[in-house]
DNA sequence: ACAAAAGTGTTTGTGTTACACCCATGC
DNA sequence: GCATGGGTGTAACACAAACACTTTTGT
């Protein structure tokens, strides 16, 4: 990867992607700890190439940081404060990484492209946890699904990012049916009823649920899953076409 | 007002508004025409400085435009595409103003200011239409109130923002109980339920639309206002603060 | 008295919530 | 048989749409 500074980003303005998986009844947000000393979280993130569509960079950044294309993807806020800046994380790390000091600085180019202040486009996306393998970039020390209610303290407004990304998703989930995104191709009523629980944190009545969604007329019914359980097998379903 | 291009403004992203008033039954954009040779219609818009909040940048773009504070603002969406620049309007404009090319095509910087790609960030607005003294900038003919049913073509992607931004103000409308901003302080029943017909374009049931707007339980009954015509007086009622 | 438009009430339909019951499975 | 969890039916309720009737006003 090169400096952002000597490549033709659009200057000043920046994507980050909320990127949501679903597991172990939870939801998980794919955030990278920086490479530096210091507990520095961030979200996956990146910039706009001069001659490529913001929904286009969106896209390449979640590719290279998951490996899958064809993801479910949606701008949702965009973060223009004055205050936006990495002025405050920038000096903390230097304060943190002392051999930094004299790279950054003395690179006064690449300091002062990052230390300006961001308009951030954000997008959050819905992919399937299992084919997702996280890659981190030559700025990540490690890359991590971490679940939603657990997330650490991370730079600039990342945290509020996450918030308005969950509001957003909640909003469209229903009308525009994208809760399966995070699912794998067949599931059982309970798996998508626990993936609601999980999205909403809130519990759903487990026949109401079954006849709203199937009301939906959006699933196809398969053949039974026999889990060598002490029960009635479920049926797996899977989305029509 | 001096070139953008020596100001300190972010790069490459604007501020387009969708101002929209309500009058004569229908809804108006706030449209102004570009005081060149050719008809270049365009949205009202600028840039954002340094150091300012987008949302205090779109504020003060509308107070401009319409003379009055304090209105009601809404980010809708990004418009991204990397074809988004000024390049053919500029041509264009050029062909049809060949005194211009002398200026702007000496003035390489501010060519090329303006002819780059930009992001531009989607707000609308909603304003009581008798408030508004509409104001031009010089970069202007004319500015007016246009029933956004009847609207010019404009250039670049202006007519898409539009329709972008009445598509989220339907969905908004009701949450947010922000219809009203449309209106002067005290109205009708008949006009309340005559502005969400042009907002929606279709027709509401009127007894149905004055249970559903009184259940809500936001406003307060004041006197009758006698019209003069032949039938019953009806009440005025204001939103309750 | 009548037309016009405002106000209000009643019925119908639809969709959501709550409760109840039955069915398949393994021990 | 019984515990467990899945599938389905129905009654109760809330909300919205459709229909009907009454009231006020000026001519």
């Amino acid at each position: 990867m090169h400096n952002p500074s000597e490549q033709n980003f659009i200057q000043q303005l920046s994507i980050d992607c909320v990127i949501f998986g679903y597991h172990q009844k939870q939801l998980q947000v794919l955030v990278n700890k920086l490479n530096f000393n210091g507990n520095f979280w961030a979200l996956p993130g990146g910039f706009v190439f001069q001659n490529e569509d913001i929904d286009k960079a969106a896209n390449r950044i979640l590719q290279e940081r998951t490996g899958i294309s064809e993801i479910y993807l949606d701008q949702f806020y965009v973060f223009g404060n004055a205050t936006r800046n990495n002025l405050n994380f920038i000096d903390e790390l230097i304060a943190l990484n002392p051999h930094m000091s004299i790279d950054e600085k003395s690179n006064k180019v690449e300091y002062e492209w990052f230390t300006r202040r961001f308009i951030s486009i954000g997008y959050y996306a819905l992919v399937d946890i299992r084919k997702v393998v996280p890659q981190k970039t030559d700025l990540d020390e490690s890359i991590h699904w971490i679940n939603i209610k657990d997330l650490p303290s991370m730079i600039i407004d990342h945290n509020d990012i996450v918030l308005k990304a969950l509001e957003s998703l909640r909003v469209n989930v229903d009308e525009k049916r994208l809760a399966f995104n995070l699912l794998s191709e067949t599931f059982t009523m309970k798996e998508a009823q626990e993936l609601y629980e999980a999205i909403f944190d809130k519990p759903f009545a487990r026949n109401n649920f079954q006849k709203k969604i199937l009301d939906l007329d959006i699933l196809d019914r398969l053949e039974k899953k026999f889990t060598g359980a002490a029960n009635k097998a479920p049926f797996l379903y899977r989305l029509k076409k």
